[in-house]
DNA sequence: CGTTAGTTTGAGGCAGATCAACTTTGGTGG
DNA sequence: CCACCAAAGTTGATCTGCCTCAAACTAACG
């Protein structure tokens, strides 16, 4: 069994408290302590960090059915980064304790954890390296294919972009409109489409 | 029981393979399938990540009595970097399977391992964030603390140093010609030494 | 003492950040 | 339903940090 499921069940037990947030609201604080673990029921969430010079990055995102918060509970560390709910949001806060001890006592459960994890350190390195030397272009393009078609329903902003591909709002206007002089996407108000999905990737493999 | 008292623990009872590396050999490549956790005994190993344009980057450090290649081994991924002996280095290699079976059978150790991996993740996340926006100078700043008080036996090089803070030979160079002229450190042929630890540091605090 | 690995320096160029002024969008309440 | 206003988007000018490249020098090791 997954630990997403697991919670699932655990929410149907009422083992759980149920908050609603609306955009803009905040889960939980960077330095707060970890209690709870967090199970999307609907809407979409951001893990966003403040950068020294004052600009929002955003980590990861989770939306319905995902769960979140595990990481710092697992390490026993204040939590690294802030919890923002994106759209109206309904989540499920599940006790840590209760968490624990269901690991404690289910090794399928735990080992899934472990790998998830794994993945997610391995991402997170990889990733490190690319940014470093793709160039906005590619960035931005890949920002666009992965907010678009993981969480298509959500209207994203051009600074969530920005601060998802760790680029400025001016940047990525001024990129979006170089793809949309090239045809690979047309823009209409704020709304993006994406016209030629291959062409954009091609820009990360294309490294010089 | 830590992974690594329990993996030296494996080590004396002879469940293992002793292997010897010189400068520069491979112990694993990119690609490879994890069948072994390694455990050094004594000398230093670097996990590389090979960028896209083909520069070498510095992920982590192991020295004696650390583990590695229990990442790939628990996301059950190939490895997604290198693992290189940056000096004469001796290693036990311990099955996967014993390891599997241990954690399925002690928690505690299991439990470890968790909070290992999520703080490394968190280090990870961070880590990206804080380097999108910190300029040469304190990147530089950083590393070189790190690396000569972490592992001060070990003779760093300017590509190495380059490598671990995602920046060039070059500009290493030019940036530690530059804390020179300040009197933060004095470098002797290739020998660096840290005079003003304080100083470097707050490079990195210091952002505008 | 030759050869390789490592270090140094300078010139030149460019991607992308910054800043500021401006326009558009779309939701809200009157 | 319209007017308004805050939030979101757009554009151009400017500036600079760091990479690139190339050529020479120096240390270390067999």
């Amino acid at each position: 069994m997954q630990l997403s499921e697991w919670l699932t069940g655990q929410a149907d037990d009422s083992l759980h408290t149920i908050r609603e947030f609306k955009r803009g609201d905040r889960i939980y604080s960077t330095g707060d302590t970890p209690e709870y673990l967090y199970l999307v029921s609907s809407g979409l969430v951001g893990l966003t960090i403040l950068s020294p010079a004052g600009a929002e990055h955003l980590l990861r995102l989770f939306g319905r059915g995902s769960y979140f918060g595990h990481r710092s509970f697992l390490a026993q560390e204040t939590y690294h980064a802030d919890a923002i709910a994106l759209e109206p949001t309904r989540i499920y806060c599940v006790p840590g304790e209760f968490v624990r001890s269901a690991l404690k006592n289910d090794f399928q459960l735990t080992s899934d954890l472990l790998q998830q994890l794994a993945r997610d350190l391995g991402r997170a390195e990889r990733q490190r390296v690319d940014w470093l030397e793709a160039d906005v272009n590619s960035r931005v393009a890949q920002a666009l294919i992965y907010l678009k078609e993981r969480y298509g329903q959500h209207r994203w902003t051009r600074a969530e972009i920005a601060s998802f591909c760790g680029s400025t709002v001016s940047t990525v206007i001024k990129t979006l409109a170089r793809f949309e002089d090239q045809g690979w996407i047309s823009q209409q108000g704020r709304e993006i489409i994406v016209r030629d999905r291959h062409a954009l990737l091609a820009l990360s493999a294309e490294d010089s």
